[in-house]
DNA sequence: GTGGTTGCAAACCCTTTGCACGGCA
DNA sequence: TGCCGTGCAAAGGGTTTGCAACCAC
């Protein structure tokens, strides 16, 4: 399961970037967490099968993997960033309660969006993404959400 | 020009918060610097009038604000916060080149969000606020904007 | 072999906090 | 006078950096 080292180890050649078990096992944290997890639930996760790894490494990789275009940083409304293994543009769903984030992608959406702005398109300004960041609370929770109110 | 320190009095006592010249000396440097300020921003705006404020004043005094809803947070890729004083749901043109934030409101924009997700519900997820993060680059360059293409 | 990676620890930077002083109601 | 607000300086916490040792290619 998960995206299989196989696959990781691909996707670090295709880019030209040295295979080593490091960024295998960031990549790997990330996509199994797929919490949008911030640098340090990866190195918790990690920690569990690579206790040795160092935040400082953790930093260095996940910079290189953004760079190369493997992950994507998440912005919350805290001051920690989260990273996310999707790369395709997509929306996010925000629930501060329970610091939850989960992907919303959303075709017809994106269209709509599209069409909008090429009717009304604003001013002195070339858009280049559009993303909507749903700020709500999940129902129906799963156990990591408080369940207040 | 600008909200006059009148109207800023104003909006303090509403509130219920005393009115110190530190007060007024942010809020009237978030109004006028309308560019989404930083604290940094602040205290350098601040300081040609009132060289003796500290910084611990200005990010309490922020965070008063915030409590009482005169001003909001703006989160940017950035891990540094900046600040808004626009208190209406809106959304956020981003051009990363030049780190200018600048507000978008748009009631057609909102009502067309709203009637979508009213036929689109999300499974689970109760929407309380939706944001658009508009990223692109502002043409036309105001002198602010660093215009490499 | 060798240049990119890692580990470690210190530095950084923005932000928060504690506490004594000061000033407005 | 009482209490909230301010100033100052130190602490905090996530992230970055410098450099030597290492290892993937």
């Amino acid at each position: 399961m998960a995206a299989t080292i196989n696959k990781i180890k691909d996707r670090l050649m295709e880019k030209g970037l040295k295979v080593t078990p490091q960024r295998i096992a960031i990549l790997e944290a990330i996509y199994s967490l797929n919490n949008h997890p911030s640098a340090e639930m990866i190195m918790e996760y990690i920690r569990e099968t690579y206790p040795g790894i160092a935040s400082g490494t953790v930093y260095k990789v996940l910079d290189v993997l953004i760079e190369h275009q493997l992950i994507d940083r998440v912005k919350t409304d805290k001051d920690i960033m989260r990273y996310d293994g999707i790369l395709e543009d997509h929306h996010h769903l925000y629930a501060s309660e329970s610091a939850e984030i989960k992907d919303y992608l959303n075709e017809e959406l994106d269209e709509i969006l599209k069409n909008y702005f090429q009717q009304n398109a604003i001013e002195d300004f070339e858009i280049q993404r559009i993303r909507l960041q749903i700020n709500g609370r999940f129902l129906n929770n799963r156990k990591n959400g408080k369940s207040r109110s």
